[in-house]
DNA sequence: TGTACATCAGTGAACGCGCGTTCACTGATGTAC
DNA sequence: TGTACATCAGTGAACGCGCGTTCACTGATGTAC
């Protein structure tokens, strides 16, 4: 998990060394790990410092609350969604275009894969009306956003989309699929379509709603 | 809110009268209202039997814990979801097809917003792995999902829809689309796109996924 | 219509656990000279 | 290179609140005759 450079500080605003920095690291992990493992609704900050072996007065050195803590790592994932424009700024004109998508859907896959449980987290308190947490998820699909609606917009002049669909909605709704759809995973293979199916028909509807082809 | 006519069980499974009926109902009201009020992580026992000012003791004649209340909820969603495959069922092939879209989002978003607190709860804990709030949400979209697979089903074999796209994937993508991007209106409002952008682009991006039109 | 009894529904009050949070302290690391 | 001191980092242990949960009980409703 990449880290950002900027200095890091503590819960009451000094700045880390870097044995504290480790700690914090640690402090993180094991959030993400109990998140992962048991939900939210299970997640106490006495286990995370228990997790790492050390006492509950050491997370308040680093975090106010325990919000602070998924905050911080819905950050780090933020961090890891930004080179996923990469796929869309070329453009999926050329021949290769679906490709191109697939191979979108697959980073985009991943990506989520290795932060689902914080990413629940971070969207369900934004839609519980969290300003901090929403703000997070505002700024995380804001690049994946904006290529998206540049896409749609181009098609649109191209007349490819009808000029009534709404550039931002639609990229909006793009990902809102494929976020939404990871989860029924197993569902979809327990109705006996293949495990390339999902992956597949994401690409061909990303590919005909964002060029219209 | 309508309700079931089967019989009602206590939480031991004794049938209850109507006094009993309706002390349940209130249970529920109430435990809806704090969901949508301040969300699941601020909700307790306590203060759901508060509200409905009774003694926490009543509420564990009904449920065995608060996840049996918010099952109970969520199956009453399922209840109302129902009715929205009217939309579905008369395809969309007539001049009319882009309307009866509209129609159908306008019905969803309705939906949605009458349970969109306890919806959120249901699909966080399906997707935390909770098996009951898994089937909940399998059955609730069951019967839309099955009316747009028939859709995608039918435009492929007219040869408007490619054959590569699944059926199952394709509806339940459209589902997450819609459900996903409701949560983002204030921020879609905040962008400066009118009010029914949201909506008749939603329309749009289902008319075409699903009719191939 | 009235009375006795059975069943249904509701609750006050308490128990105890577990968690968030803090404080005063110890130990580790860095720095000046 | 060594010593004294300052700052950084970590924690044991306790406090107290609030919540889930239960029990023994009261009150309400229904029913038999």
């Amino acid at each position: 998990m990449p880290r950002t450079k900027k200095t890091i500080l503590g819960a009451d605003g000094r700045v880390l060394g870097s044995r504290a920095e480790t700690t914090r690291t640690r402090l993180l992990d094991a959030t993400s790990k109990l998140l992962a493992e048991a939900g939210v609704l299970e997640l106490r900050i006495v286990d995370i410092t228990r997790e790492v072996g050390s006492s509950p007065a050491t997370f308040y050195q680093y975090f106010i609350d325990v919000d602070a803590a998924i905050l911080a790592l819905a950050e780090q994932a933020t961090h890891d969604e930004a080179p996923l424009v990469s796929h869309l700024s070329t453009g999926w004109d050329g021949d290769d275009g679906l490709l191109r998508a697939e191979e979108f859907v697959d980073d985009y896959m991943r990506y989520w894969d290795d932060h689902s449980a914080v990413l629940r987290v971070r969207n369900l308190k934004a839609e519980e009306g969290n300003v901090a947490f929403r703000e997070a998820r505002s700024k995380a699909n804001l690049l994946v956003i904006q290529a998206m609606s540049t896409m749609v917009e181009q098609a649109q002049h191209d007349g490819r989309l009808p000029s009534t669909i709404h550039p931002f909605v639609t990229a909006t709704a793009m990902i809102a699929m494929i976020e939404r759809l990871l989860p029924y995973r197993t569902e979809i293979a327990r109705r006996g379509a293949p495990a390339e199916a999902l992956r597949d028909t994401l690409a061909i509807l990303l590919y005909r709603s964002l060029t219209g082809r």
